[in-house]
DNA sequence: CTTGGAATGTCAACAAGGCTGACGTAATCT
DNA sequence: AGATTACGTCAGCCTTGTTGACATTCCAAG
């Protein structure tokens, strides 16, 4: 192991280089849901309406208690956003065939198209940034922010496959 | 350039890589603001007062006005946050000598206590997330996040140094 | 010296989106 | 039959963001 290596092992756990990554986060994080609020500000929706329009076009037909396990918010909040989603035309909401107090939500074709213009703008700016990032930064991109996770979301982000 | 790397580089683009990194995004930033906001929940405080203490401890006797460009909130919301810090002790607001009409900010004793204990979880998470993954992985993870910036925020993270 | 503008503080009102607690209904499981 | 599960809903509370309006204090230019 020479110095270089050496040195790389201490310094990148210094305190220092620890706060740089907490502001990184920050920072990014404001980047990154930048567009899609801006967007959503447009039609009186909010952060939360995106999140749950990303999960039920990622998941069609997965269930409320599903998505309140993923989303890790009261059914109480959920339920506010959900009724407006359904409200608006942009999410239906049907009866389980098998277990009829299950409810199975599908994006609308509204739906879809608004998820896909929202995540478009967010996929845009990731897109690029993985770009100018290069395969091997987006590796270690992905790794540092799965080991940051608690145990439960983990598990839901390695189910989304 | 063998089939591999080919491979890997357009592979790491596909909307379904972008949709893992999206996802990453959101559970991991739970994870980040976990620990903080548990502490801070305990003592009335939120995840606003949680910045501010930061911001103000990595620059103490920095200005309203400059904390309201880093924050990226309004002088309202940051004001409502600043009292109340200032109310609990925590922060000491003094005049400008040369300029008396700009409040420079200051952590007390008290609010560098609290400032390290809201940190302390927060790094140590982040700590363990860079050890386990690497410091080669970790200066992918700040590539990419410093990619996702919007301009502004990328300038102040870049003066954090 | 006066005046314009900058920096700050404050009041009021509002909205999104979290939370808890309580209650109801239908369906399913034991 | 009774307990549990899934879901919806009402009511109320909190944090944290917003806009708009207005007062104060002070620096700096004319």
């Amino acid at each position: 192991m020479n110095e270089h290596v050496q040195g790389d092992e201490i310094l990148f756990l210094t305190d220092d280089q620890i706060r740089r990554g907490i502001e990184a986060m920050f920072f990014a994080y404001r980047g990154f849901t930048a567009d899609p609020d801006r967007i959503l500000g447009e039609r009186g929706l909010g952060r939360a309406h995106h999140r749950a329009l990303h999960f039920v076009g990622r998941s069609p037909g997965t269930t409320v208690n599903a998505l309140l396990a993923v989303l890790g918010v009261t059914k109480q909040s959920l339920n506010r956003v959900l009724r407006s989603l359904v409200d608006e035309g942009l999410v239906q909401s049907r009866v389980g065939r098998r277990d009829k107090r299950e409810r199975h939500l599908f994006l609308t074709p509204a739906g879809e198209a608004l998820e896909r213009e929202l995540s478009d703008a967010q996929r845009a700016r990731m897109r690029e940034a993985y770009r100018s990032a290069g395969p091997e930064a987006v590796r270690g991109f992905r790794q540092v922010l799965e080991a940051m996770m608690d145990p439960e979301p983990r598990r839901h982000y390695r189910d989304g496959l």
